[in-house]
DNA sequence: GGAAAACGTGGGAATAAGTGGGAATCGTTG
DNA sequence: CAACGATTCCCACTTATTCCCACGTTTTCC
């Protein structure tokens, strides 16, 4: 279970260090193997290679000739690359990859559960607004209906 | 149950001690074992780890697709984190954290039944405001139709 | 009211983590 | 086939985190 955000910086190669309290699980949970792909939402997104396989399939099995579906299987299997961490735990982000999510320096890393999210430092930002501006409608987003922390 | 507000500081380090009459309790429901969030209105939350589980599970269940209920999963879980108290009893929060609540020197920390709330002085104080507009309109809030003290 | 205990607060030193850069290797292109 | 560029691997540094100890104030108990 991923969970917590950090801050890390994007070096001039495009290496990012994988926070070292997540190293342990990442290579546990599938023996380094890890994808890397892109989110509609305009982040990238990093699985473990187990628990990308079964979303990969269900991926798959979308139409292919509804354009909003075939868009999104684009972006979600279109981008997805196999990687790894190298020696120093960090993980190497394509220029491609780099441009759809916007990075610049500065990027959050964010566990969400199965996975990571990894976020510009403005994308980031605008997810916080969006949450708040959700909450503040009177009709609470699907899903939080009746929601009560 | 937790109740009670209390001013505490944050040091230079970004540790604030838990008051003292709230550190058994919090121990002896989840051994310790506390979770560490951030509230899309701008305050942290902390939850005896049993307590947030369920919670955690309910969010998860969220759809990833819509952009509102995609956007609440990340601020609640993106920033959620493990943690524990140390020797002296305190909770050391993240440079992230603190920004996400905007917390400086001096901080609240609010009793709210299950689970505690971490505002900055000023976010607190706004919630007062809000708290006294919301009651002198004629129509009571939601949940508060009826209402008798 | 005084003494003792407890509580909130602060800081220093060891350790680990994140970051940056250089050199060797591989692949590509003219 | 040679030269160039890009990638990969390795090493080194600086900053942040963690653990430990210590002080002053407040509260509690006798």
């Amino acid at each position: 279970m991923f969970q917590g955000a950090t801050t890390l910086s994007l070096d001039a190669k495009g290496r990012m260090a994988v926070p070292a309290r997540h190293r342990d699980a990442l290579v546990a949970l599938a023996g380094g193997r890890l994808v890397l792909t892109a989110h509609p939402h305009q982040c990238l997104l990093l699985y473990p290679e187990n628990a990308w396989v079964p979303i990969r399939d269900r991926i798959l099995g979308a139409p292919s000739f509804d354009p909003r579906s075939a868009a999104t299987k684009r972006v979600l299997l279109g981008n997805a690359l196999d990687v790894a961490l190298d020696a120093a735990g960090r993980l190497l982000i394509t220029p491609e990859l780099r441009e759809v999510a916007a990075l610049e320096k500065q990027v959050w890393f964010v566990g969400m559960g199965s996975h990571f999210e990894i976020w510009s430092d403005a994308g980031w930002k605008r997810q916080h607004e969006a949450a708040f501006e959700a909450l503040s409608s009177t009709e609470p987003p699907p899903g939080f209906e009746d929601f009560s922390l």
